[in-house]
DNA sequence: ATTAGGGATACGGTATACAGGATCCTAAGA
DNA sequence: TCTTAGGATCCTGTATACCGTATCCCTAAT
């Protein structure tokens, strides 16, 4: 079914139409999260191009776009290269993400539908389950969507439009440093801190889950940094 | 081993340099401020193209980059408008706005250097300066200058990249209801908070200071919305 | 007036070309 | 042997030209 609650008069516009500039990026955005494209990669565009079988055109936009996504950096005339995340740039990603998830977390206590809050619960059960089963990919997609999902119940387009891009570095982030840990319980207690519609419960919750998410990237890090001394 | 951070023979890499795209992208992106292409305008890759007597592709990544940016909506296939800023875009922009403003003022209270301070100050003195004379403009201009070297005091990359945009547009959204109001009181008390180094009366006075910033808007937007009923 | 055609327009994408900066390789020189 | 100059090569940045097709706009017929 393509089309969704259309105004009156308007006719049947191909809704679902994405402009390939749109999938090359969505599939290049992936790749480097599935660390095809490990940090440091050379993104050539004639290489791209013709290997996605598109011309250049579409590649170039897609760059551009990861770049303002925080993906890749562009240095003039000589590319894009797959972003190296600094431990600045890691904490920088903290401060910025815990500011607007305690927005996020704030807004929708005050603003998610029971339907809405139904849909959310559906995800923790699905990570739960995934936890149980032991199937960490499953949990790490959950435990993704179950951020995702508090974004959207904000009912803030501008937050999701800027914090989304930083949640995918960060997920990316979490799966270069390890497997998914358990975060089950947070989420649980966080989500009922939102769906009680207590605004100041729900902003607590999220700086308390951002600082405890924060603290185990950093520990992550450092495990990282002994295993792998100076590249 | 590649060379990096090379260092002793680093010659001069033309380092401003800038891609035609980017001075594109400013050049459009003055032009909406300074409402030249009025909110609704259409952008035609060919008309800019001509008239700035470049091709069509450093056009389009440019009104790529600006719709990233927010300053431009484009509807597939259709083209790029300039932005239209619902009700609803405005009091999410002061939504986010605050958050960031609040993180990059606590992070700019303890972290601002002398200089920095001493360089901030200066503005503030040519705010001053320029309310003495009434010069309208330069008031502006300051208030402007404001704002952005709170932001580089943070010493927050990436907060600066994603904050620089929505203030462009806040600035841009106060250049189209109005004149710029007396806020010299204001900034000096919320200037004096972050030099005093208590990342507390820094983020209060940022929240304050927002806040005020907020209700100033919506009554302008509101008066002009009595001016110019429903278009 | 309303509606149905039927261009005209402009976007989205492809293909091609080319200048010049960046990089790499190699061979000559210290 | 190590360094360095030089040229070959790669790739970006930009320009052109061109096509298909979705939209828009104007006109004419009902």
């Amino acid at each position: 079914m393509s089309r969704q609650a259309d105004t009156p008069g308007s006719f049947d516009i191909d809704a679902d139409y994405k402009p390939l500039r749109d999938r090359v990026r969505d599939e290049l955005r992936q790749r480097i999260i599935d660390d095809v494209y490990p940090p440091g990669t050379r993104l050539v565009e004639t290489e791209i191009a013709a290997q996605l079988g598109v011309s250049r055109l579409p590649v170039r936009e897609s760059i551009r776009a990861l770049e303002s996504e925080g993906f890749v950096r562009t240095i003039p005339r000589r590319g894009a290269v797959v972003a190296e995340l600094s431990e600045q740039d890691v904490e920088e990603l903290f401060d910025v993400r815990e500011a607007l998830e305690v927005l996020a977390s704030q807004q929708a206590a005050t603003r998610a539908t029971k339907a809405e809050l139904r849909r959310v619960r559906g995800i923790l059960d699905r990570a739960r389950k995934a936890l149980d089963s032991g199937d960490r990919v499953a949990l790490g997609e959950a435990n993704e969507a179950f951020h995702d999902e508090i974004l959207k119940l904000s009912h803030n387009v501008l937050l999701q439009t800027v914090l989304e891009p930083l949640q995918g570095r960060l997920h990316w982030l979490l799966r270069q440093t390890g497997d998914p840990y358990d975060l089950f319980e947070e989420h649980s207690a966080w989500f009922e801190a939102i769906a009680s519609g207590s605004a100041e419960l729900a902003a607590e919750h999220a700086l308390r889950h951002a600082r405890l998410n924060r603290e185990i990237v950093r520990k992550l890090l450092a495990e990282r940094q002994h295993r792998a001394p100076s590249a």
